[in-house]
DNA sequence: ACCGACCCTGTAGC
DNA sequence: AGCTACAGGGTCG
């Protein structure tokens, strides 16, 4: 295994070199080096350690797989620096985060003064979640439900993160109709402009842009309407400045808190008192960031899927609050106390970036292959295969930078076909093509 | 319960 | 390449 055929460790924005010993606990193509000296259950997040700061987090392909939990619609924290790298800000922690063949490898490359080194571990764990055994609930999802089993193989990982609440209501308050590069954007803009700045611990070894914090409830009360307009938030702008003022006078943070310790029914209720906050972002924010385990947040797509495997007699209906507790209740009749987990992997699943990864499986793969679109062409690359099968110039779709499939014919299959290829981040067509014409 | 307006802007489509 | 037009992980009244 000759150095030189393996890819770069670190990517271009870390310039350091990295040290003999990360050699050890990276991999290179096939397996971590010292694998008996390391953790390898959910619940133990890594110890072991080396002299450049990484960790690993003691998780199996099947618990975690970065590529279905960062970029796949939950945080909008995090950015892709490398292949299976990413670099994103945990509470008053800057980490980067690598995917290695069966486990994770993180390191912390800034934090805030008062962000102890001795909690890291304990940090980490929390914000994926470990305490919730996935494989496991994946095995009774499975039994439940074919779909869920036909697809599960190949989105294995998809955890749930446990984001912090305040971040996360408002990173979903500038979700509603609005397109996800423009939501990237308005989060990055809240940080970069109210958020504190995180000091680098690795100045060092990188340096790519700054990360902050995301701002406090206080932090965010000097934001005025104009500031948030003056950033590109448009109308959210007043529903950002509204939820915040009201949060406050509920009792801020800590008011949020808890709402993680009681039903998520409340904490749905609560939260949509908030104005921008309907019962789509409460559900974000409650399954996000409130333990909420079981909750569903129904957007046009879930609906779609819904009604195609669960509920078709709801096809076509306007996505109302009725049909909103429908689709949950179904979720959670079929999949129980873990479905909002359960709807995460089904949802990321439609996400047209794996288009053609589950051979036959959605149904705009099955418009297409039956009008003899070339997505018939695409291999099936097997389950839990680690390369994109869509995008394989690198590119991210969600990132808008191209990467999606050319379709060269015209009518018929090809403008079926660009109904998909317009789909923002990624998720195949909820309406019919010539509806959508 | 249903329906139209809605701030922007990244991107698709010429 | 530049432009224009569109549509977007919903929410509100
Ligand atoms: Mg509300």
């Amino acid at each position: 295994m000759l150095r030189s055929t393996a890819r770069p460790l670190l990517n271009s924005t870390i310039n350091a070199r990295p040290s003999c010993r990360e050699y050890h606990l990276i991999k290179h193509g096939s397996r971590p080096v010292r694998p008996g000296s390391l953790p390898n259950r959910v619940c133990s997040a890594g110890m072991a350690t080396d002299c450049a700061g990484w960790h690993l987090l003691g998780t199996p392909r099947e618990e975690l797989r970065l590529e279905h939990t960062l970029p796949t619609g939950q945080s909008f924290r995090w950015r892709e620096t490398g292949d299976d790298e990413y670099i994103g800000v945990i509470g008053q922690r800057v980490v980067q985060i690598r995917q290695l063949e069966d486990d994770v490898a993180w390191r912390i490359i800034g934090r805030a003064p008062q962000a102890a080194e001795a909690e890291d571990t304990a940090v980490l764990a929390d914000y994926f979640n470990l305490s919730t055994p996935l494989a496991d609930l994946v095995r009774t999802w499975s039994a439940s439900c074919d779909h869920f089993a036909r697809i599960q193989p190949y989105f294995q990982g998809a955890r749930m993160l446990r984001q912090d609440p305040t971040e996360t209501l408002f990173q979903f308050l500038c979700s509603s109709n609005n397109h996800i590069s423009r939501i990237h954007g308005m989060v990055e803009r809240l940080c970069s402009g109210w958020g504190t700045r995180l000091p680098l611990t690795r100045s060092d070894e990188y340096g790519g842009p700054a990360h902050h914090a995301f701002p406090t409830l206080d932090q965010l009360a000097a934001v005025s309407e104009a500031d948030l307009r003056a950033a590109g938030f448009g109308y959210r702008a007043r529903f950002v400045t509204g939820s915040v003022a009201r949060l406050r006078a509920l009792g801020g943070e800590a008011w949020l808190a808890t709402l993680r310790a009681g039903p998520p029914d409340v904490a749905v209720a609560a939260l949509c008192t908030l104005p921008g906050v309907g019962p789509k972002v409460a559900a974000c924010a409650a399954l996000f960031s409130l333990d909420a385990h079981a909750l569903v947040p129904v957007d046009v797509h879930v609906l779609a899927l819904a009604t195609r495997h669960y509920l078709p007699a709801l096809r076509g209906k306007a996505l109302t609050p009725a049909l909103h507790a429908q689709v949950q209740a179904a979720f959670v009749a079929r999949f129980g106390a873990h479905a909002g987990w359960a709807h995460n992997t089904l949802f990321i699943s439609e996400l047209a970036r794996y288009r053609g990864r589950v051979p036959g499986t959605t149904r705009a793969e099955e418009v297409l292959l039956a009008r003899g679109s070339e997505v018939a062409e695409e291999v099936d690359a097997g389950p839990d295969a680690c390369a994109r099968v869509v995008g394989m110039d690198g590119s991210d779709a969600s990132t808008g930078k191209g990467g999606r499939a050319r379709r060269k014919r015209k009518g018929g299959a090809a403008s079926v076909a660009s109904s998909l290829v317009e789909e923002q981040m990624e998720l195949a067509p909820t309406t019919p093509p010539q509806a959508a014409a």
